[in-house]
DNA sequence: CGCCTTTGACCGGCGC
DNA sequence: GCGCCGGTCAAAGGCG
């Protein structure tokens, strides 16, 4: 069992990356024209078994309020539930933007009980425009952000990036920077250019998964010192820059993120030998945390390590934590600063 | 001194 | 085979 629960929720990890926010063979921003190629894609954007897409009032009320006989039934070899609470589990931690972005088309499953119809075809439409009008696409395994961003505003993710290469772009006056996350251990990669046609506008196109900020604090309670990643804090920034704004915005939604983990704390168990087994040698990465949810499925109940005590505030902003596509719905639906606007 | 950026060189894929 | 192009490497220099 535990076995197949690994495989089940390693398919959902894949899964959840190949959420499609756009035919690949589409322009990434102006092509919202219909098809029954493309409700393909959003029909499959919405499907339940896709992590993100719980019912609303399911996910947010699993966020806010954790049942307290969440994995009560986990020990007695209930299988089903076993599965749905790692389902739901990985459900929250990969929430984020998307939820709130796709709830009327979730809206749309519910109403329709997933018998296809005008009205579902209508607001799976609506819900895709709706997606492509925040600038958001997908190609291949690329997730592509495309912003408007005046002046020297870099849109900055929160993310530590190493910048490894630069190169100029053919009939294109601005080069193309690529990136890499300063996590030994981590793929994720970003390349950041400005449009050909309009300079105001910048283009990102993240790459790979990078989660290694928000397992550390699975393990402990507090930032482990020795698995923290390398990553720096952010600089002290000038007052009323644009990146304060963001900042700001990213605190105000450390409160969701905070009740997210209230769920993440219910899933822990009270092995501190595993704990300190992952540990050793882990930067936090989803990698080192799968094995450990998986044998500790069981959770005593009465846990009261906060994982995010006011003493133990992920450095990191929590709409940052988690994949790249999330980052980039993060950003879009955010805005970077005052000087960025969503396109 | 260590970290980071810059930038030219190098490599592999692809089309002709 | 050749050239183009995108992606990556690595040496050199800048900066705190």
């Amino acid at each position: 069992m535990v076995e197949s629960t690994t495989n089940a929720l390693m398919t959902m990890m894949m899964e959840e990356e190949e959420v499609i926010l756009m035919s690949s063979n589409s322009n990434s921003n102006s092509s919202c024209s219909e098809g029954s190629e493309d409700d393909d894609l959003v029909k499959e954007l919405l499907d339940d078994a896709t992590p993100l897409l719980l019912p609303p009032s399911d996910h947010y009320n699993s966020i806010i309020r954790p049942p307290p006989s969440y994995f009560s039934n986990t020990d007695d070899g209930d299988g089903d539930d076993y599965d749905h609470a790692i389902n739901r589990f990985i459900s929250n931690i990969y929430s984020g933007p998307t939820i709130s972005d796709f709830e009327n088309a979730l809206s749309v499953i519910n109403n329709s009980d997933n018998h296809p119809s005008d009205q579902h075809l209508e607001h799976l439409s609506s819900a895709r425009v709706s997606i492509l009008e925040r600038g958001l696409s997908k190609i291949e395994n690329k997730y592509t952000l495309k912003f408007k961003c005046f002046g020297n505003g870099m849109g900055d993710d929160g993310y530590k990036w190493r910048k490894y290469g630069q190169k100029s772009i053919k009939n294109s006056p601005n080069p193309r920077s690529y990136y890499r996350c300063t996590n030994p251990r981590c793929s994720a990669k970003k390349q950041v250019e400005r449009s050909n046609e309009d300079p105001d506008t910048l283009i990102i196109t993240y790459e790979g998964l990078h989660l290694h900020f928000a397992y550390p604090h699975f393990l402990t309670g507090q930032p482990h010192p020795q698995s923290d990643p390398p990553i720096k804090k952010p600089k002290p920034m000038p007052i009323a820059s644009p990146e304060n704004r963001v900042q700001e915005i990213l605190e105000a939604k450390d409160v969701q993120a905070n009740s997210t983990l209230g769920l993440i704390q219910t899933t822990l168990t009270d092995s501190q030998e595993d704990m300190a087994n992952v540990n050793l040698g882990s930067q936090g990465l989803l990698e080192d945390m799968v094995p450990f949810m998986v044998r500790n499925p069981h959770n005593n109940g009465n846990s009261t390590n906060s994982l995010f005590s006011s003493s133990s505030q992920p450095t990191t902003p929590p709409s940052l934590w988690f994949p790249n596509y999330s980052t980039s719905c993060h950003t879009v639906g955010l805005n970077f600063s005052n000087k960025c606007i969503n396109m």
